[in-house]
DNA sequence: CTGAAAGCGCTTACAG
DNA sequence: CTGAAAGCGCTTACAG
């Protein structure tokens, strides 16, 4: 025996299904006394409305996509999280793709969950006007989260990098240190060029005489290991350094220990991110934490008001979200 | 103007819908020319068949669902991205679900998922074989995946965490150390017992004169960290701590390093789980790698087999996902 | 090879 | 309040 249908359940109540629709949707024009005899004849059948008749019918699926780059790691971890329990609180579905190594695959990616959601929440790498131009349904409401968005009305989320990274600055220059150099993300990544973005204005807006020093990186623990290297062989040598990530300032922080080099005392060192890790490396990582649950959570409640109220939130609407100073003993300041 | 359909197609090709239907998928029973007429005129309207409709005739909804203890964490992150790609690997799309605080929540996602997936992934901590009669429907493929089994022949796959912990114990067995103390997890958790199992099997039949002794925890840092404080207090004095997961390895080591205590030198310590930060901490951690993401990449398989062609797996398939042992300088041992 | 028609399970005007 | 009927967009026997 198969699963019941709504006619199932017309027979077994002996009404119309247009009876069982509606006492199972919320009840209007139904007497309480056909509703009931219905919402129990249901129970007995253990009837589920199919949820494909009823997308098809109503054209909502009750769904949303999550296309992102990855799954992996601290970060989509936490903001597939945000993002699942907004979703969760709007009783909404949660459709998830990921790992699209290129724009053709982000492309497919995109297509295929047409019709198959509401709204889509969007992170790509590969994504930018043109690209959304070209595979965005018009109609589908849309929030990029971390994403290019020159020239795009979507709305859009994202991390506040430039701030944290001018926070970061700031809290090294009132320790006193004069010298910073900025390891670098990968080119192209837009997080990493905003963290630059923050690191040079806080230096020339605040001290325009300290020298301005970067080193190449690309995330990496290895690349900030090398940079570390680099550090060592310059003269005057800094006297603090700023990683585009925790990572690498993990990786900087070995190199400098190998050469016998004492952090905080000879070099602050410092990340953004703060994973989990940077609480527990020796010593602890001064570092900049951002809410990135937050981001999913934001962008979900951005997402389901356009949903349930097409035109309810400004086309090109943008909002950040906050990044804060987590003080460690790395940047060698007095901890409380 | 709103998306094409089948019959706008059709319209553009000069053919009937039912043609449009058998040249987009596969194309038998049409001449090679008028499907490509109609491969033209779908391009042409950017037609993407309304996964809704496709849904209900077919019977199939080319989505499996996942649904989860929660989402967040190194090891739900590499779980779900195995499954993820073994997902897409399959064309298939991925709904997931999360945080269930209680069974009750759990039946409801559960419920909700129906009508929209062809198969069902599921690691819950509520799901028992009662559990599973009551909230699953009949027909719909299942794969169990770290979950209690009793009495049910769903197909399963679980982490072969007696195993793991027998190679631990023998481990620090032949470096020598006598009295091995077991940190161990939540009761109730499947694998904290499981683990538990293994270290007492591993001393029964490789050391039976050993002394046996276990310490509360919780899987939480902090519960090592109490643990080791207990640790501390014994005579004699435990030489090896083995804890139920490396956070709890953590903070034992936090507590021994307050006392004074050299680790691995005067105690060794290990964990299981093998968590990034574990190659970081001081010293770093001998522990037990789980390849969680070929747990959900096989369920995953599994899972596809059965939605394939039912029947094709055996009723009550068990797997083991394999455990290794990574040694690091914390147990003691000669690194190379 | 091709098309007209039935039907998947539901919701919603439209009558009564 | 209640029911008969149309229709959402698709696929698939069934004829031709």
């Amino acid at each position: 025996m198969s699963a019941a249908t709504i006619k199932d359940v017309a027979r077994e109540a002996k009404v119309s299904v247009a009876s069982v629709s509606r006492a199972l949707n919320g009840g209007r024009g139904v007497t309480a006394e056909t509703s009931q005899r219905i919402r129990e004849a249901a129970l007995r059948l253990r009837y589920v409305p199919h949820a494909a008749a009823r997308m098809l019918i109503t054209r909502r699926t009750n769904t949303v996509g999550a296309l992102l780059p990855d799954l992996y790691g601290e970060f989509f971890s936490e903001l597939i999280r945000g993002i699942d329990l907004a979703a969760r609180a709007r009783g909404l579905h949660l459709l998830v793709s990921s790992s699209h190594d290129d724009a053709a695959a982000a492309a497919v990616a995109l297509r295929a969950m047409q019709g198959r959601v509401d709204g889509l929440l969007l992170m790509s790498p590969h994504a930018d006007a043109d690209f959304l131009r070209q595979n965005l349904p018009q109609d589908l409401p849309t929030v990029l989260m971390n994403t290019r968005l020159a020239g795009t009305d979507y709305c859009a989320l994202s991390v506040d990098n430039d701030g944290g990274a001018r926070l970061m600055v700031e809290h090294l220059l009132s320790l006193g240190h004069q010298r910073i150099a900025f390891i670098q993300g990968p080119s192209g990544n837009r997080d990493a060029s905003e963290r630059e973005f923050g690191y040079r204005e806080a230096l020339a807006s605040h001290a325009p005489g300290n020298p301005v020093t970067t080193l190449g990186g690309d995330f990496s623990e290895e690349s900030g290991y090398r940079a570390g290297q680099q550090v060592l062989a310059m003269r005057p040598r800094p006297d603090a350094v700023f990683a585009a990530n925790d990572m690498m300032a993990i990786g900087c922080m070995a190199a400098l220990r190998e050469a016998g080099i004492c952090v905080p005392e000879e070099i602050a060192v410092c990340g953004f991110d703060d994973v989990p890790m940077a609480r527990y490396v020796t010593p602890p990582l001064t570092t900049i934490q951002v809410h990135i649950a937050e981001l999913g959570e934001q962008a979900m409640e951005l997402l389901g008001k356009q949903i349930d109220n097409p035109g309810s939130v400004a086309t090109g609407t943008r909002r950040r979200v906050r990044a804060e100073l987590v003080v460690r003993a790395s940047s060698g300041a007095p901890i409380a």
